[in-house]
DNA sequence: TTCCTCCGTGACAGCGCTGTCACGCGAGGG
DNA sequence: CCCTCGCGTGACAGCGCTGTCACGGAGGAA
């Protein structure tokens, strides 16, 4: 920075002050500096400043993965949002516990951020409180606690509508694919298994262990598995509805090659709505990742600039929607008389 | 710090030695500055760490989106490895021109990392040279650049080696599904096309324009038109290679829909491997874009420690495998006696 | 004219660390 | 017994910025 203020013909604190847009300096100054900098391919280190100011400039995200179609889809839209705003976007990727742990004990992210989005954690309340004496925003994202700033969606209003949706249309055995060990996901698993039961429970029809069934995601023998066990009980289920929809294409692909049609005679339902239940033209409850990392972009943003604002904690729910596309239909007919709506 | 050290009855140079893991602390002070660290929560500013050494403990990747899966892939090993190696990972998300012009003009970077990975961008020479003043080692990965390192599968041969397995099936007519217009794949997207007609026209078979089609991912309409097309050809192609996994899973699905038996009338073979592949039983041409990552972290690794090293332009050619499922068999019998190898 | 104000600028301290150098002390050799 | 050596420690400057304050000069009010 001396060098600039020397080629301009000015104080390191001009230079400081034109380049950072304050506007105490005169036209004429400003040009010569700006020139001076650009012909020697000046950029001011963040560090230097961060020491003076506190601030750093960055953005720290803790992610459990960055394989999910939901994270990659969140954080395209949170970093371009970062970028416009002159900050930058770090990533903690924690896939396993050993990592987790760790990251905890040690907090890495302290004092080299200036506010923190956690990514779909299923935080204990020891960690979380680890997480508020961190000295900077916290967000929780996709995952909701109470009286911390958080952006999600109501898995469990979806859940639900989802579930109604089905019943709607008929069906009265509905079986429920549940993903387990997926890392990081088991917030919103939890979530939409409840929404499940809890339709079910409104429309007086009881919850059947049997139509329940864990799936590992990744292995599509445990899809396999899966269905074999609910097409083999003595009264099968007529729709399935997966708590994702790699798990109801999976479905879907399994049921295609036993012939069993659908939606004639297996409807199957998905949830997130990926570019994947497109192509497979599957019925889904949509929620959108790129809303969801705008807003807890947008969030993190003001938290930094008025970090004593009344959404100090504010939960910011996003909406879902039921999509039906062609793997929804109506039961097949010996199953009872059809209703028609939803 | 100075707390710290207060605390630990030791002056503030001890307590940096302690932090650091520096061999010339005896045992005793050791323990007491940490305990004292870990009483106080103290963690060391990166940002006053690195005006001093001049290191900043981070490594910036620029990638064209996260969305993809290949990226989602690398990014995962490339996480842990740096983090054990106590560096921090910062991610330029670059998803348009408007963005790719400002990060070049700009260069956010500068000063702000220690080395930069470039993913999968198909830079021109400005660009390059552009990152070559940028004062820190730039990798390319998934790309090759003559003279600066580079990391990445030879997309050529391993798409000759495709060709090659249908060729060796007794396919004579293959179909190649070219992606266009996916951000940030072009470099790779145009080596598989060369690999494709480098293997024809080894062969002695002419490339044909018309078994030539281009895809726009996440547009399952255009996978569509293009099998329309190829499939009303007045010699219809008996094989189909998809430049990406994706393409391939998409024609699949709408083969199947046609009653279009794969393998038996069509052979189908994608690229890249991803966990779809495997679900729909696809043949496919593999990459690791986990190995890519993290050799593409290692060698970033190498040249921070040691930046005047032997292989400050060493290139990393990473295997490929074809690996056969259930969508690749010979030709059907009017189509000439299948050849049985490869 | 004199005083005051205000705008644009420069000088300088200091943010929190690290690297260097100097110092004291006990051990070992002459 | 003295000198040297080396280990463990402390003092201090300085990394590259920013924020504060002081200062000079132009312009308006008294």
């Amino acid at each position: 920075m001396a060098d600039v203020a020397e080629r301009a013909g000015v104080s390191t604190s001009t230079v400081s002050r034109t380049l950072r847009g304050l506007s105490t300096v005169s036209p004429e100054v400003r040009a010569r500096v700006e020139r001076a900098a650009r012909e020697l391919n000046f950029a001011v280190s963040r560090q230097a400043a961060s020491l003076v100011t506190g601030k750093t400039g960055n953005v720290a995200v803790l992610v459990p993965t960055l394989d999910a179609w939901f994270m990659g889809a969140a954080l395209s839209s949170l970093g371009p949002l970062l970028r416009s705003a002159g900050m930058e976007l770090s990533v903690y990727l924690i896939p396993d516990m050993a990592e987790r742990i760790s990251f905890f004990d040690r907090l890495p992210a302290r004092r080299n951020a200036d506010a923190l989005l956690v990514f779909s954690f299923d935080l204990n309340d020891k960690e979380t409180a680890r997480l508020d004496d961190l000295g900077m925003p916290v967000i929780y994202v996709s995952q909701h606690v109470d009286g911390r700033p958080s952006v999600y969606v109501d898995d469990v209003a979806a859940a639900a509508a989802g579930t109604r949706h089905l019943l709607n249309l008929g069906h009265r055995r509905i079986a429920f694919l549940h993903t387990v060990g997926a890392s990081g996901f088991s917030f919103s698993s939890n979530e939409r298994l409840l929404g499940y039961q809890q339709a079910l429970t409104e429309a007086g029809i009881p919850v059947d262990e049997d139509l329940m069934a864990g799936i590992h995601t990744r292995d599509k023998r445990s899809t396999a598995e899966a269905l074999g066990n609910l097409l083999s009980l003595r009264e099968p289920p007529t729709a399935v509805f997966a708590e994702q929809d790699e798990v109801a294409v999976a479905a879907l692909w399994t049921l295609r090659r036993t012939r069993i049609p659908v939606p004639e005679r297996m409807s199957v339902l998905g949830f997130d709505d990926q570019p994947l239940a497109d192509w497979f033209d599957l019925s889904t409850v949509a929620q959108s990742p790129k809303d969801i990392g705008r807003e807890a972009g947008e969030l993190a943003l003001s938290l930094i600039n008025e970090p004593d604002a009344a959404d100090r904690c504010r939960h910011i729910v996003l909406p879902t929607y039921v999509i039906p596309r062609s793997t929804t239909a109506p039961p097949p007919a010996e199953e009872g008389e059809p209703r028609v709506s939803g």
